[in-house]
DNA sequence: GCTCATTTGTTCGTATGTATC
DNA sequence: TGATACATACGAACAAATGAG
């Protein structure tokens, strides 16, 4: 299909740019493979060099696309578009380093959907859930307990993974290398909270001690959400870094 | 000064690009006004219009330029440069409306400076420091109590500035406009406290109820540090909102 | 180690369109 | 209307990185 000059008023390359958007959003591109080469869409398309690079460039600005001179042009994954998804990064001062931090998983269960959170996950009320339960540690002191609310329907048999893969790989790897889900944005609710009996036991605080809560909503491509979190954090000695 | 081809391995439009960075971060170009057209770099410099447009789209991506056809390239402001530099977005659920907020001014005063505090502003310890209190409200509901502290010698007489301009104006619009100080990143620890007697009065608590804490430092161009600020937030309400 | 084809990166110069005043 | 300024698009040439043979 080629454009036609002087017809709309959108720019070629932004008519390009969409094309190109969807086909890595609708999962013909795959994360991580390589697209055709500049040539392909100037033939293609035809139009110039300089509006194919144009094309290209804003969907890498926009964490769509890798360029390698030599190589050529690839769909970024969740790593790759942003550098920084740890969700948590924890320091004690400003310009400390990041400690590693080990996950341990206490279960996965499948669950019946909640009103609240099937609403924000866009699901039916009666849609069931994988309500997945880790606790986050440095070396032996707990620091973040988490509870992970996933879509049955996209996560198919996520309660038979090896254990050990979430102790070992991040949690939006898992998803995205099982399940071609790629993590594109974040939204959070931050509070504070008295600890009740169950964060208790797993942060190895006391009952009533202040805890930051955070209620976080995972996005895949075209804002659909596809996790709810519920985090509890207690941040004695090690507090949660945001930057922007 | 003109650029040699092939001299150096950076591209010219990089060095272009650094060139006009410096000029804004150095105040040479400030906030808000025009820089020279493209026409006029392509005579001085002697490289193409390509070229020009290169470096300047580059700093538009930066944050730094706003380009506006017809009319010319402006050096953006604080306000500009991040549609959401509301340090407190707050919320109750998921996909709410943010509320107005209030301020309330309890106090600005010098103080000495604080070993901790200073070495975090870049100060030596004996510079002295201005401390600014103020209360975050919702119509009646106080929701953060925040203590700032920064330099006098960068906001000379910063208490001496009429005491309702706090009350009507946001704090980072203050110093942008009486002191020049344009915000270009924050950085936030976040954690989780008690409530002292202090924070309960003023945010209308129980004593020992769970807030947020946030430790915040905010730098201006050049990664200089110009504000040390501390946060409590009591989040029964609203929550604190993120988005990345 | 060298060469060659492929692919992206940089730069030039030009022409035309469109928004602003 | 005209002058100014940025936006879009074309096409060409060469540079630089990569990987295969």
């Amino acid at each position: 299909m080629a454009f036609r000059k002087n017809d709309e008023p959108t720019p070629v390359y932004y008519q390009l740019q969409v094309e190109i958007k969807n086909k890595i959003e609708s999962g013909e591109w795959k994360s991580g493979s390589m697209i055709p080469p500049e040539r392909v869409f100037t033939e293609e398309y035809q139009v110039s060099v300089g509006t194919v690079k144009k094309a290209l460039s804003n969907l890498v600005n926009d964490g769509y696309l890798l360029r390698k001179q030599g190589k050529g042009t690839f769909v970024t994954g969740t790593s790759l578009r942003r550098e920084q998804l740890r969700y948590y990064r924890l320091f004690n001062h400003f310009h400390d380093e990041s400690p590693k931090i080990d996950v341990k998983l206490i279960d996965i269960q499948p669950v019946k959907g909640d009103k609240q959170i099937n609403r924000y996950l866009n699901l039916k009320p009666s849609q069931s859930l994988f309500c997945v339960k880790r606790v986050l540690l440095t070396a032996t002191t707990p620091l973040i307990y988490t509870v992970s609310y996933l879509p049955q329907h996209l996560f198919k048999e996520l309660d038979r993974l090896p254990r050990d893969l979430f102790e070992k790989e991040l949690f939006y790897l898992i998803l995205e290398e099982n399940y071609a889900v790629s993590t594109v944005s974040n939204q959070e609710l931050i509070g504070a909270i008295a600890a009740d009996e169950d964060m208790a036991r797993f942060l190895e605080v006391e009952v009533e001690s202040p805890l930051v809560s955070i209620e976080m909503l995972s996005y895949t491509y075209k804002e659909r959400p596809y996790e709810y979190r519920l985090s509890y954090c207690q941040t004695r000695t090690r507090k949660i870094f945001r930057e922007y």
